[in-house]
DNA sequence: CTGAAAGCGCTTACAG
DNA sequence: CTGAAAGCGCTTACAG
C-alpha cells in the first residue's frame, strides 16, 4: 500500500463512518438535524482521515468568502508594515481573508501581479502606477481601490492623502519658527514631470510669502543615503539653508546625517522636517519632526470602501487622510 | 432593468457570443482547438460582461493553485516584514498566492486563526507558541513550517535559528575587546521558565570562563522603551557593567540610549550588542553592532520546506539558520 | 473547429 | 434524524 497522495473527500468520511454525504456535511458544518452519535463517528472518521473540506467545492457552494488582495511595493519598505497590519486587522474584523503581492516597482510586473490576484479575490486595494483603462483591462470588473490616489483622478474607489495640507502644516510650522530659506528634498524628478508634492511646496511657498528662489527643490530617491547625498548637494549648493523639508522620513533622517557632518546643530543651524511618521523617526538623534500620515486610518478607510463596492454596506465617508505635523526635536 | 449584482459566469458568456461553455472555456485558457473569430467573438463578450471565472469553481476541477498562510505576530513589528518580504517573493516565484494573517500575540486568537488559514489553503508557515497537540487539532493535517523553532523540538516542518551560536559570537567579540562584566537584556521571564535565549547566554558564560556573578540577566519586554528601563536599572545595580548585551534590537536601541542618559560612552565606556540585525540598527548613533539573523533565508528555506512537504521538490537542505555578528559602531 | 456528457467536492432544499 | 437529487461554475476527455 503506497503513502496516501490524495486529500481525503467528503466521500471518504461518509463511507468511512458508514453515512451519506450529506450527514458528513451536517457534523462538519455544527448544523442541528443530527444525532450525537452519528455526529461523534462521523468527526471521528474525518479526524482520522485529516478530513478538511475543499476551499473550492465550499466556496463554490456557498458563496460567501471573501477574500481581498492587497498590493503594495514592498513590505520591507518601512511605509507599508503599518498599512498592511491595519488593512489585515480590518479584514479580520470582517472575516476576510487577504493575499499580499509586492511589485517591487516594478511597472510592468504590476499589471502581471494584478492579473495573478484578479483571479484569485474579491477585491484589489493597493498601490497602482499604471492607469485607469490599463487597470481596467486586468481587473475585468473587479473592485478595486486604490490607495494614495486622488479620487477625482479615477473612476476606481480611492482614499486619498491631503499631501498639501500636510506640506503647508510643515512649511508654516518652520516660518513660525523663523526659517525663509527653506528646501526642499525628494521631488521624484526633473521639473516637467508632474510632481504633486513639489507642486504643493511651492503653492505654499507662494502662499506664504517667501521667496520661491530662496526655497529650492532638489530631486532625491526615497532612501537614507540619497538624503544624505541630497541633503550634503542643497546645503553646499544654498549654504544661507536653514531648514530641510524632506518628503518623506528616510530622505529626512539622511539630511540630518548630513547636515550633522556639515557641521550643522540640527534643529539649531538647520532645521530638518520629514513625511510620513514612520516609527523610526523617533529613534535618531535628534528625533524627527515629521508631517505625520495615518496610515492605520488609510488601510481602514480601503477597507470600508471595498465593503462598500462589495454592496455590503452603505456608510460613505470622506476617503481623505489628513496628515498632521508630529513636532519632535529635528525642526 | 435594476442593476445587475450577478457575477457573470460561463454561461452568461456562451450564449452572449453564442457558443458553449466549453468554447468560452478554450477561448479564456488561451487552448488551441478554436477559430480566431470565434475566440475574439467569445471574447468580446467576456469583456463586455466583466466575466472572470469562478475561482472556485476552476480549482475545485484543476487541482493546481498553490495557496500558503502565513501567520505572523504583527507586521507592524520591524522584525517581520522582511521575513513576510521573502516568503512572498519565494511563493511568487513558485507561483503561489499567500494570505498573511497576524496573532498580535494573543495566544488564543492564534488558534482561531489557524482554524481559518487551515480552511483556506493548502499550507501554513508562521510563528506558533501553541504545542504539537494543539497545532495539530487545528491543522488537520495540513502541511505545517514552524519558523524559528529547533525541528528536534517539533514533528511538523521547522526552520530553526542557531540562537547559542548567535550569542556565543556576540560574547566572544565582547570578551575579545575586553569586556568581562556582560549584562544580558531580555529574559522573557523569571528564572524557572524554560528560555532559550537566557541558557544559551549562560552556557556561554560559562563556557568562556566568565564569572556568571558579574554576567547577569535582566528580564526586558520587546521594546524600546522597555530597553531603556532595563539597561538603567542594570546599569545603576551592577554599575561595573562594561556590556550590554541585548536579545533583540529594539532592546538594545533602548539601551544606547539609556547608557547615554546614564553619562556613558558607548561604547567606550559601555559596549551595546544587540541581536536581530534590523535595518533600523543603522540609523541610531553609533550605530548598533548585533547579531544579524537572515531573516530573508528564513523566509525561503521555510517555503522550500512547504514545498517539500507538499511533494513537489526534495531537495533537502539544513533547516537552521546561522546568524552572523555585524559590527557596526556601538559595541 | 465545436459541442454533449461527465465530474471535480461540496451544500441546499426536499422527502421520508 | 437521515438520504436521494440537484446544482454551484468550471474543465477535461470524447465525439463528431
Amino acid at each position: 500500500m503506497t503513502a496516501e497522495r490524495r486529500r481525503a473527500t467528503i466521500e471518504d468520511v461518509a463511507s468511512s463512518a458508514g453515512v451519506s454525504r450529506q450527514t458528513v456535511s451536517r457534523a462538519m458544518n455544527g448544523k442541528g438535524e443530527i444525532s450525537p452519535a452519528t455526529r461523534d463517528r462521523v468527526l471521528d472518521a474525518a479526524r482520522r482521515l485529516n478530513y478538511r473540506p475543499s476551499r473550492f467545492a465550499r466556496g463554490l457552494v456557498r458563496q460567501q468568502v471573501t477574500t481581498i488582495g492587497l498590493l503594495v511595493t514592498d513590505l520591507a519598505n518601512p511605509y507599508f508594515p503599518q498599512l498592511a497590519s491595519a488593512v489585515l486587522a480590518t479584514a479580520e474584523q470582517r472575516g476576510w481573508q487577504v493575499v499580499v503581492s509586492a511589485t517591487h516597482g516594478d511597472a510592468d510586473r504590476e499589471l502581471d501581479l494584478v492579473d495573478n490576484l484578479a483571479d484569485q479575490v474579491d477585491a484589489l486595494v493597493g498601490y497602482l502606477a499604471a492607469d485607469d483603462d490599463a487597470i481596467a483591462e486586468h481587473v475585468r470588473g473587479l473592485p478595486v481601490v486604490l490607495l494614495q490616489r486622488d479620487p477625482d483622478s479615477t473612476r476606481f474607489g480611492a482614499v486619498a492623502i491631503d499631501l498639501e495640507s500636510g506640506t503647508r502644516q510643515a512649511v508654516e510650522h518652520l516660518v513660525g519658527a523663523g526659517h525663509r530659506d527653506i528646501a526642499m528634498l525628494g521631488s521624484e524628478g526633473p521639473d516637467d514631470v508632474a510632481d504633486v508634492r513639489r507642486d504643493a511646496f511651492r503653492a505654499v511657498v507662494r502662499e506664504l510669502g517667501l521667496d520661491p528662489a530662496r526655497c529650492p527643490v532638489h530631486p532625491c530617491a526615497q532612501s537614507v543615503p540619497d538624503g544624505e547625498r541630497a541633503a550634503a548637494a542643497v546645503l553646499t549648493a544654498y549654504p544661507e539653508t536653514t531648514a530641510l523639508f524632506a518628503y518623506s522620513d528616510l530622505i529626512a533622517v539622511g539630511a540630518i546625517r548630513a547636515a550633522v557632518r556639515e557641521g550643522r546643530q540640527v534643529p539649531g543651524s538647520c532645521a530638518v522636517v520629514g513625511f510620513d511618521g514612520l516609527p523610526l523617526g523617533e529613534l535618531v538623534t535628534p528625533a524627527l519632526t515629521t508631517v505625520h500620515i495615518d496610515t492605520w486610518r488609510l488601510g481602514e478607510l480601503a477597507v470600508d470602501q471595498v465593503a462598500r463596492q462589495l454592496g455590503e454596506d452603505n456608510s460613505g465617508a470622506a476617503a481623505v487622510v489628513v496628515p498632521r505635523l508630529l513636532v519632535r526635536g529635528s525642526g
